[in-house]
DNA sequence: TAATATAGTAAGCGAGGGGTATTATATTTG
DNA sequence: CAAATATAATACCCCTCGCTTACTATATTA
């Protein structure tokens, strides 16, 4: 028998995807841009090739993220005046109220799709998720 | 404060989609084929349209990796007799090797992004997703 | 001063997924 | 039975997300 929850995190956080996707639809923020938002929130005034580290993904996949944000006026970015090669990002003023409305979404669909836990699971659940996630966070799979 | 399971559980699966796909290169079968491939053993011989619900996905999403999958010979589509526009699938013997290989990838990779877990807790954490996935599956949110 | 490293970006690619329209075949309805 | 409708698979074209490679400008190191 096998444990299937390499299938079971996928098809989950799919249907979150989806469903997120579809309710900020209207406010025209898709999910990974929604990622980005949220985690440079929570680290404002990183250059580009922290926060990319943070969201592992690769700096040129950032670049076209913050192209988009920054054409609907969400993100700046700021010219370091120590290193000229590199620009700090920050959130606009504008981002607040957009992200308010994104984390009651956000907050809508979890709830949807843990609505077959009880409060006392949900947190359950949640901690062991971010054991395991703080477990492989940056770290490589043993190869030797 | 805000849940962050949908971060958790989509940043979770990318890792383990990104092990797999790397491991499994060599194989040249991708986690996306690698669902097709299992769902299809557990419903054998089943139409396209079927299959594609069972994936969640669009039946001409489902085309494109049967196509590779079959030039691969990893399936074959069959002819049915009785309703001459549908296809039959099934798993060529070519494909029980093959997928005893991806099996043991599968596995590793859980066992390895699992590790920060006891086994109780493991179990646990997979029941948990389960009964969440159970619920959600196939259902939209209440709208009204 | 020369070699090397780093931050951001452009160009172009591929995987994965989808919308709409088409073809062939079933099914329902008048 | 004939006509309208529904369904299964698919062709064509588009999008998003992510990548590799190569380039420019600037820092850092030898």
């Amino acid at each position: 028998m096998h444990f299937r929850f390499g299938f079971l995190s996928y098809e989950i956080s799919h249907v979150i995807r989806q469903r997120f996707n579809k309710n900020a639809e209207i406010i025209g923020i898709t999910h990974s841009q929604w990622r980005v938002l949220v985690h440079l929130s929570e680290n404002p005034n990183c250059r580009q090739v922290d926060l990319a580290d943070i969201l592992d993904i690769k700096p040129i996949t950032l670049v076209k993220q913050l192209d988009q944000l920054e054409a609907r006026n969400l993100v700046r970015r700021i010219k370091d005046s120590d290193d000229r090669r590199v620009y700090r990002l920050e959130l606009t003023a504008n981002a607040l109220p957009v992200m308010q409305k994104l984390w009651d979404i956000a907050d809508r669909v979890e709830a949807e799709v843990l609505g077959a836990l009880t409060p006392d699971e949900q947190a359950l659940v949640i901690r062991l998720l971010c054991r395991v996630k703080g477990a492989i966070c940056g770290k490589e799979p043993d190869m030797s």
